[in-house]
DNA sequence: GTCCTGAATC
DNA sequence: GATTCAGGAC
């Protein structure tokens, strides 16, 4: 393969220094960056995926303080690993960090693999998390090219970095492993990744504060950015809050989609449209027909109760909630593993959505 | 395309 | 109050 272009380029030694120099001053501190312990890094990082450091920091002290070894993770049910997840989405994440504890328990002993291409077999690690644990915690010389050191790069070598062409990844990964000094891989690859939270911001970036600005391409001119037009589908969802002696029904979804294994409040989806040549579609009934149908309950929806709003990145979901009740003779009390009858307070012990938690609201939590 | 949430911004 | 933004894996 042809070598990295190295033409009109920075001295990189020049440049390492001045981005090194100024992390050692400027570094976050982050509660994963205190001993370099590498199943920390691990956890920081999949909570890392997808959201933001502030967001991330709360969730990852319990997350330590319940599972404060990876063997801990490793042994502990899905069920508390999503419980300590809940609130904090895309959690997928949670049931791929679980299977990759297991796995690393199972076929590593224990020991969390070194390399970006051991860590890139295990689920959930993409090239970011695998470049990301084996350098920080292992201190290998791989890239590990997050949001924030991809637009660093793009704006500084626009020509080798240029992210917006699916070809030039791979090309562009290839140019920064060239840059990573060999015994700092850590400090460099945050280094850039903090350059980028803090100076390197997505617009107006403060160029002034910059200590590579003299090396840089575009000087602060921002990239225009291809505008993400992802199109939201608009979901109406009926929220049955089936009550008995002060417990109300929770159900766990099941499958690999939207909110699996968390619990909910049993719900359909609603046509929208309604009403048109009387496709029975009255939100009660189609509560009571999948109550009957799916858990064998005999159940009368009755009042409806405000509704709740819950955004997500791919569906806008309207959520209609309605009170109800046991209505058959036979006193059916499921208490199966995917079903439970549950009280308002207790409710804390279960993995609940964020959407689902402004339906738990309405009956007091 | 599917998967989430909270903060920032219009 | 509604829309946009920020952030990776599969």
């Amino acid at each position: 393969m042809p070598a990295p272009s190295r033409t009109s380029l920075p001295e990189r030694p020049a440049f390492q220094r001045a981005l090194l120099r100024w992390y050692e001053t400027h570094q976050r501190s982050l509660p994963w960056r205190k001993n370099g312990n590498p199943y920390r890094i691990l956890v920081s990082e999949f909570m890392l995926q997808q959201t933001r450091v502030e967001t991330v920091i709360p969730y990852y002290e319990r997350f330590l303080k319940r599972f404060p070894s990876l063997r801990d993770l490793a042994k502990a049910p899905l069920q508390e690993v999503l419980k300590a997840w809940a609130g904090l989405g895309y959690y997928a994440r949670a049931r791929n960090l679980h299977e990759a504890a297991k796995a690393i328990v199972r076929e590593w002993g224990g020991k969390i693999p070194r390399t970006k291409e051991e860590l890139l077999l295990l689920p959930g690690f993409g090239p970011y998390t695998a470049g990301a644990v084996a350098s920080l915690a292992f201190h290998q010389p791989v890239p590990a090219l997050d949001g924030n050191a991809k637009r660093v790069l793009g704006r500084l070598f626009p020509e080798q970095c240029d992210f917006s062409r699916m070809s030039a990844k791979k090309q562009a990964d290839e140019f920064l492993a060239g840059w990573i000094p060999p015994r700092r891989a850590a400090d460099f690859n945050q280094a850039l990744m903090d350059l980028g939270a803090m100076v390197c911001i997505p617009s107006s970036p403060r160029c002034t504060a910059c200590p590579v600005f003299r090396f840089c391409a575009t000087k602060g001119k921002i990239p225009k950015k291809k505008r993400v037009v992802r199109k939201v589908r608009e979901e109406i969802w009926a929220v049955a809050l089936v009550e008995k002696d002060g417990k109300f029904l929770l159900h766990r979804k099941e499958g690999r989609g939207l909110l699996s294994g968390l619990w909910q409040f049993p719900s359909v989806a609603v046509e929208k449209n309604q009403g048109k040549r009387g496709n029975s579609q009255d939100p009660g009934k189609l509560l009571e027909k999948y109550l009957r149908e799916d858990f064998g309950l005999e159940t009368r929806i009755k009042t409806s109760l405000p509704e709740q709003e819950h955004l997500f990145t791919h569906i806008h979901a309207l959520m209609k909630p309605y009170l109800g009740s046991l209505a058959g003779t036979r006193p059916s009390f499921p208490n199966s593993g995917s079903l439970r009858w549950v009280g308002a307070s207790a409710f804390s012990r279960y993995p609940i959505s964020t959407a689902m938690c402004k339906i738990a609201a309405l009956v007091g939590s």
